[in-house]
RNA sequence: GGAGAGAUGGCCGAGUCGGCUGAAGGCGCUCGCCUGCUAAGCGAGUGUGGGGUGUAAAGCUCCACCGAGGGUUCGAAUCCCUCUCUCUCCGCCA
């Protein structure tokens, strides 16, 4: 959310803004209850003093014995336009909320302005593609062949979009989930945590999943529960109408969650694979720190991700992502893409994002600096790190040989016995 | 799932028959005084959000907030209803 003055003092900009993000709002409505909204305030206010003074008068005449019920009289009919004013107040609130709420967070002045992923700029690559003496496959055969992923029977179980891992696919998630979380709480300080999966609209609402994306989320019939579609939200959610101390920050999060996306407006896209799957797996990491930082706290957060690419030996780049193709809730966000040979394309892998105080201003998540008497807004970050999924494939796509084997990345080895090849296995 | 108890400021804790209670008292914290050091002592201060005023900060002023929402009333932390959460006992259970 942003900051309702700077809203009321910029109008002009966040319409740029939203042109910028090929968004298109009605600025005007909201421009006309925020002056409904405070000439009713003000209306509502000074009646509510003349109450408060009433009130006093009248418990003193009754402590004189004196009588009083001329004085309540009319108060009884300030009361009752009070209490009209209230409602209409409230009504307006409601749908000021409301537009509030959907409008998108102001892109950093490092954001290049386009249209869509086509515009994004490639910031940097690291590593180099394979090369094979044969043909690479797409993951799903490699996985097939290899016996350890199974689409057809997770079809069977549940319906498309889900995956059913066997043996050493199930070990190597499993691995990639550890090695993840070992390195960032090992190399990085990122303190782990384990969040509840599922959460509900206050925390969806908090970090802007809520209200204009709900038909992305699985909910919980009979609940005011979701399936949560990234540990973000929970993890996020932590520090919710906190005020934290200056020594507080930073702090830094990770946490493994599965990830539950309902893919609405998918269809027909990826349909083969782990690419887009309704349940996936992602170790998330999550900073909340000190405005001043947050852009540089960005840079080292994305090298964090980076590393595990990099200790995994897979060829990515990284993409800064225009305002077209840029989150509803993030400043700035950085794209990790791996490379799948299989696929010969680029992949997101990562996504690294500084919301700044928008989430936190919805959230309600505060410091106050040592010595200060104003409470200030932190700025939250996170970035996968990574989705263990695409992961998983892209070591399927990047390390198969030609007899249909996979050599497994020498970081991994200890995590799976020391085994160095996945081989075939019939199921 | 059944029965009961509770939710007040950073923490503990009081609020009698609804009426100067934003909220006693204590602890903590901040500043000042005192003091070989430490401790103790003395004095003052110490919530959040919003509106108005102010170039801004400060200040001044008004409104709201005693788990959340609604109701009764001239007036609610105090009465009523609904919900959420916490605790105790019983049952069930990974």
């Amino acid at each position: 959310m942003l900051d309702l003055k700077y809203v009321r003092d910029n109008l002009d900009q966040v319409a740029q803004m939203l042109k910028d993000r090929r968004m298109d709002m009605d600025l005007q409505q909201f421009a006309a209850l925020d002056e409904q909204r405070r000439a009713i305030l003000s209306q509502v206010e000074s009646l509510k003093h003349e109450r408060n003074k009433a009130s006093e008068e009248i418990s003193v005449l009754k402590r004189e014995r004196r009588d009083a019920s001329e004085r309540i009289e009319q108060m009884r009919q300030v009361s009752q336009k009070i209490k009209d004013l209230d409602q209409d107040l409230s009504g307006i609130e409601t749908r000021f909320q409301e537009i509030l709420l959907r409008i998108p967070n102001v892109p950093h002045a490092s954001v290049p302005v386009g249209a869509d992923e086509t515009a994004n700029p490639v910031v940097r690559t690291w590593g180099e593609p394979p090369r094979f003496d044969f043909a690479p496959k797409p993951h799903w055969d490699v996985g097939e062949g290899l016996g350890i992923l199974d689409f057809e029977r997770a079809a069977k179980i549940t319906g498309a979009r889900f995956a059913l891992y066997w043996g050493m696919g199930a070990a190597l998630e499993r691995a990639l989930i550890t090695f993840m979380l070992d390195t960032h709480t090992g190399h990085h300080g990122y303190t782990e945590v384990l969040p509840p999966f599922i959460v509900n609209s206050a925390s969806m609402t908090g970090t802007g999943q809520l209200p204009k994306f709900e038909e992305d989320l699985f909910k919980l019939r009979g609940f005011d529960y979701y399936l949560v579609p990234t540990a973000e939200v929970p993890v996020t959610n932590i520090h919710r109408a906190e005020i934290l101390e200056d020594q507080d920050l930073p702090r830094y999060y990770t946490a493994y969650t599965p990830c539950f996306r309902a893919e609405a407006g998918s269809h027909g896209k990826d349909t083969r694979g782990l690419i887009r799957q309704h349940q996936f797996n992602k170790v998330e990491l999550v900073k909340f720190v000190k405005p001043e930082t947050s852009y540089d706290e960005l840079e080292s957060l994305l090298t964090n991700a980076e590393r595990i690419l990099q200790e995994l030996g897979l060829h990515y780049r990284v993409v800064n992502l225009c305002t077209g193709d840029l989150g509803f809730s993030a400043a700035k966000t950085y794209d990790i893409e791996v490379w799948l040979p299989g696929q010969n394309t680029y992949r997101e892998i990562s996504s690294c994002s500084n919301f700044e105080d928008f989430q936190a201003r919805r959230a309600n998540i505060r410091f106050r600096r040592t010595g200060g008497k104003k409470t200030e807004f932190v700025h939250t970050l996170n970035g996968s790190g990574l989705a263990v999924g695409r992961t998983l494939l892209a070591i399927l796509e990047n390390f198969q040989n030609a007899d249909g084997t996979v050599t497994i990345p020498p970081v991994l080895r200890p995590y799976l016995g020391n085994q160095d090849t996945i081989a075939a296995v019939h199921r």
